[in-house]
DNA sequence: TTCTATGCAAAATCTTTGCAATTAG
DNA sequence: CTAATTGCAAAGATTTTGCATAGAA
């Protein structure tokens, strides 16, 4: 699904639900559509101040993306530091999980065929009327080991 | 490794590292050593104050977590809800996952071998010097799913 | 005595809510 | 006209920080 179809998809499944159409849900529609990872609402907040698209309150992006995800339109993902991110809910071939630098905060899509297998097959085997699953697997970044074995020089 | 046995090996480790023993540290410490699952600052706060082991400010709780975390005496999990939560570190026979109830909030600890060798086989072809993982799976328990099903009364 | 440990209160963040004005259908 | 949408400001909740006191080595 191309990120075009993706808003169409979302606007209208939020007519169906009884929504009205709203600039700053479109807005936050289209740069959801663009991203290729995770943000969190003040992510959001700032891109649209700073691009040439409306800008949005940040209550009004809390709430958006509120909506948005009981539609299952998007997805929270929490990889801690702090606040909750989200990104579009697409389907199976985009479904990933994410790389998080503790050192940078840096925030990478990853996927894996055979974790995905392991899990499902767990999923069925669970105490649990299973509806989703998040991996998060951290460390440092290339950019940052090498930061930080750089050799101190005396300067 | 035993509860008491973590106990004395955070206190050796701490004292290793120069702190000195405080009481509110060792009530966290107690604490956590007896817990099955992760637990939030607050849920340690409440505990503390209710037990019979002395009362513990929450900016003390902070603290004491966040130098726990950097010894690697505990570490964070992140299953949303808004908060972080902490459980204490131990070898890996006693490495898990969550399972998380979205409608109760519920929290449970679940381990797949086939998973973990999933996983670590993953770590080491990813560009990133991986340092943990975490993996939560989301849904319904068994409990909310028999209230959710239950037939509603004319009552 | 000299640091560390701790409590309290204030500050900093992130998120939600109340309310009034605007806008879509 | 009616109900959804939005912005702004205030309120909430969680976490961090500043500072003074108490406590361990």
């Amino acid at each position: 699904m191309n990120t075009t179809a993706w808003v169409q998809d979302a606007e209208t499944r939020l007519t169906a639900a009884g929504r009205k159409r709203g600039g700053a849900r479109r807005a936050v529609l289209e740069l959801l559509a663009r991203q290729p990872c995770a943000l969190s609402a003040v992510d959001i907040e700032d891109a649209l101040r700073t691009s040439r698209s409306r800008r949005v309150s940040r209550a009004s992006v809390y709430r958006i993306l509120d909506e948005l995800e009981q539609l299952r339109l998007v997805q929270r993902v929490d990889i801690g530091q702090a606040m909750v991110r989200y990104e579009r809910v697409c389907e199976a071939h985009e479904h990933h999980h994410h790389l998080v630098c503790d050192e940078c905060g840096m925030v990478m899509p990853f996927s894996d065929p055979a974790l995905e297998r392991a899990i499902t097959s767990l999923s069925e085997r669970v105490p649990l009327a299973v509806s989703e699953h998040e991996i998060v697997i951290r460390g440092a970044c290339a950019a940052c080991v090498a930061r930080t074995s750089e050799v101190p020089t005396g300067s």
